[in-house]
DNA sequence: CTCCAGGTTCCGG
DNA sequence: CCGGAACATGGA
């Protein structure tokens, strides 16, 4: 491919690309080459990773903020708690960062992810992408932005429920002409603490604590969030909660906000990703 | 065919 | 606050 030589190269210490983008936090990069190729904001982006460099062809700044390049790592695995498990997750994982993303996208691709696995996720991301947001393109490479709020307001539920949505289509289109209508503001939610912004985003419909604190922690840099999904709740269950009988979904939420602290986002995806990872190669 | 997937919402104890 | 049920779709 003759674009490859015209890449410019970003210093990336302590940071796995691959790992990173396969972490079930962003869905819609795909392999390319050496590389990957995906959008960022409206940009159509082509990174790959050769050592301790990547090499893109748009602006290093860009690349070094989406990838929160800045995220202090030693500092974030010192904050970690020493047990089996997180030792487990945090050998496994090192290298992965929660990057930042553009909120909307974010939050849009939550709405849709409620009850489904990681493949379809991606799957319904890109079959929006494709019917209704921007073509972009750079080369012969070609991408697709994601649409707008205002761009999906406009849409039907059928229109919506054509992406093999289901019940999330209601979900996600209510959601998108609440925030065309202006009453929700995903940047005045930058200004709030996470208490304040959590609850904000669960005014949307579709928006539960979960998929707020996946919002938080992807696109908001709330790198304290938590969300609690059916693989976290296993490994809380299963490693930390060994011996109880009846551990509720509140006694999960204490426990991880005070056992895994200020990073605990991290904490979080890395022993996600651990698990998701494990247990799709014994089956 | 059955089970499950990065849940949310509503409803009765 | 807690447990159950409904809600769509597709892969294993």
């Amino acid at each position: 491919m003759n674009f490859r030589a015209a890449l410019a190269p970003v210093p990336a210490l302590e940071f796995n690309l691959a790992l990173t983008l396969g972490s079930g936090q962003v869905f819609h990069w795909l392999a390319q080459d050496d590389g990957f190729l995906g959008v960022i904001g409206d940009a159509p982006v082509y990174v790959e990773q050769r050592a301790e460099t990547l090499w893109t062809n748009v602006a290093p700044d860009l690349i070094a903020h989406y990838f929160a390049l800045d995220h202090p790592l030693p500092e974030i695995y010192r904050s970690f708690p020493t047990d089996p498990a997180m030792a487990n997750a945090l050998a496994f994982c090192r290298g992965l960062r929660i990057i930042r993303q553009p909120a909307w996208e974010c939050l849009a691709t939550f709405i849709t992810s409620s009850m489904k696995q990681v493949a379809h996720i991606a799957q319904i991301s890109h079959t929006i992408r494709r019917r209704f947001g921007a073509r972009v393109s750079f080369g012969e490479n070609e991408s697709f932005a994601y649409p707008s709020a205002a761009r999906l307001a406009e849409l039907s539920e059928t229109d919506l429920r054509a992406c093999a949505l289901g019940y999330r289509a209601k979900n996600l289109l209510g959601s998108a002409r609440m925030i065309a209508r202006g009453e929700v503001n995903l940047e005045e939610l930058r200004a709030l603490n996470d208490d304040a912004a959590r609850a904000e985003l669960c005014r949307l419909p579709g928006v539960g604590e979960k998929v707020a604190n996946c919002v938080l922690l992807f696109a908001y840099e709330r790198v304290r969030a938590f969300p609690i999904d059916v693989w976290i709740e296993r490994v809380l269950r299963e490693r930390y909660f060994a011996k109880k009988r009846k551990v509720t979904l509140k006694q999960l939420r204490d426990f991880s906000r005070d056992y895994f602290g200020e990073f605990g986002g991290y904490a979080q995806q890395y022993l996600f990703h651990h698990a998701r990872s494990s247990r799709r190669q014994k089956s």
